[in-house]
DNA sequence: TATTGTTATACTCTATAACTATA
DNA sequence: TATAGTTATAGAGTATAACAATA
């Protein structure tokens, strides 16, 4: 019985098509995403919901205020006060003010912060290349629609 | 933008076919991973170890080693004392002797746990047909497919 | 009153490592 | 020495709720 097989306990051929896709789904996501989180944490000392935060980041110059950055992240806003402290400790981003209104503040990317994402989302494009090595373009574009068929029927 | 898009603050069109392609996939899993811990918690006040933990006894008459039980749900030992001690407690396994080794215990379930994770098991199995409600028959076989080639592509 | 962000706290999940009792 | 299981502890990740300052 193989890693899938086993994971809940279970071979396949008794189950309906839908649960065993959906063991196969989790265990793919959990394989790659251990090995992203292990590389951020081996090759940057870093972790997952901070990379995300600062990927957040990359793309806009001004910065995001806290608010935002917890809707997108999809995480409550303490969570977010507690990530951006970590990074502002170490230079990664900044809080600025926020012009018209004294209670918000954005948050954005510091030269330093620019410049280690990069080298970041480069190491973290490769893994995800790696990963899916096995398949040709063409799959790639196959699974990239129907999982959107199925993120479209699941979306909140 | 969606949410997925927003996932790594960055739009689809500016990336590698493989990097879409994951960011989706965590999406979709993230999607369902959160409703089925959700309706474990709600429906039957557990987590999802708990019942992954039993799913591994369900089909086991005699029930398993923690060894075993380690090795096949990936956590280390510490953890599955800890999630076996929670489900005695609640009467729905229980500790057994090893016979010619007395280090070691299996666990199996009781007549009780194996009622409960039988309910349990049409309502999550119900939440994943659900999930993936809008593919077809064809689609799920494809999915399928294509996500064992990847596992096989990053098996450890 | 409502919103922004902070703080305090708690819980799940997992890993590491030291320990015991057997083998 | 090696293995089965336990215990203690730490840290990631997240949520809830009370709070201060501002709108």
């Amino acid at each position: 019985m193989d890693k899938e097989a086993r994971l809940h306990g279970t071979t396949s051929a008794e189950h309906p098509q839908a649960l065993r896709l959906w063991l196969r789904l989790l265990t793919c996501t959990q394989l790659i995403e251990t090995r992203v989180r292990g590389g951020l944490r081996e090759r940057f000392n870093t972790t997952l919901p901070r990379f995300d935060l600062m990927a957040q980041l990359e793309r806009s110059v001004d910065g995001l205020k806290m608010n935002e950055l917890s809707r997108r992240m999809m995480v409550t806003r303490g969570n977010i006060t507690g990530i951006t402290d970590q990074l502002v400790g170490e230079g990664l981003v900044e809080r600025l003010a926020v012009p018209g209104d004294r209670r918000a503040s954005r948050v954005a990317l510091t030269k330093k912060g620019r410049r280690l994402f990069n080298t970041m989302a480069l190491a973290h494009e490769d893994w995800i290349v790696k990963a899916f090595a096995g398949l040709g373009a063409k799959d790639i574009t196959t699974l990239h629609t129907l999982l959107g068929h199925v993120k479209k029927g699941i979306s909140p």
